[in-house]
DNA sequence: TTATATAGGACTAATTTGGTCCAATTACTC
DNA sequence: GAGTAATTGGACCAAATTAGTCCTATATAA
């Protein structure tokens, strides 16, 4: 039950644009400077933020990445549904999971109810 | 952000023998038939659950296992730690987690909110 | 025009996980 | 006491996922 590495990572990288808040834009081998993640990972990390729109993006010289809201507008659940997508504990965890049990499983329902709360906890504490 | 498919397959396994209440003992094979999930799997998952006391066994002919507390006295944290160890998102969310970067880690303290946050939803789940 | 940055995607390596199998042990029953 | 039915412990392999790297294309500021 853990978050992948990668997410792991997006927060520190986020986290750590988040304190110098002055400074607008961030290069990935910045960021890659600042928290010693290699540069490559660094990058498909930043790529996959800004595609899902945390991040803002601007190619060429002076360009970077910046945040495009404030840290305190960015919950924990927005970063592991961007990185990871929807957050379920179990791969069955809708009413029309598709399975073979659907209409007989028992722990379909249940699932859902953690889910929930889980999301609840995450969606209320931000960077 | 998933549990193991083996944690979720113990929920299954133990919410089937928490249904037949009434019939106190169950053998591998049975609970496999019931479930559907492959033998060798189940009888993994049983040795898992009954070394953390979580199930009692009993060997020879009429053995099987069966619950060591009643349904209601089992909580879906008490199944996910027997199963995938203590319940941590990341890896790092100890304070002497020993990585290198310990002093100056930003995010460590609030990922331990975190964890004791869902640590707490799982807790109050009940079979 | 050149240098600097992101964008997209393919690829490989490493790790974890799921699943299987076998030999040993226990204990009930005949 | 022998045989059978069950768990126990551990080793092992296969498959899937994840992490990490690399390359080429594109955009843009100076």
């Amino acid at each position: 039950m853990r978050i992948n590495k990668l997410t792991d990572y997006s927060i520190v990288i986020l986290t750590n644009m988040v304190i110098n808040g002055d400074k607008k834009m961030y290069t990935a081998k910045e960021l890659s400077e600042i928290t010693d993640i290699p540069l490559p990972t660094v990058t498909r990390i930043l790529k996959m933020l800004s595609n899902k729109e945390l991040l803002a993006s601007q190619q060429g010289p002076q360009g970077g990445y910046s945040l495009t809201k404030s840290a305190e507008n960015i919950s924990v659940r927005e970063v592991i549904e961007a990185m990871e997508g929807p957050i379920a504990l179990t791969e069955c965890s809708d009413d029309d999971c598709g399975c073979a049990y659907e209409t007989s499983c028992a722990v379909g329902k249940p699932w859902q109810k953690i889910n929930k709360a889980i999301i609840d906890v995450l969606q209320n504490i931000n960077l």
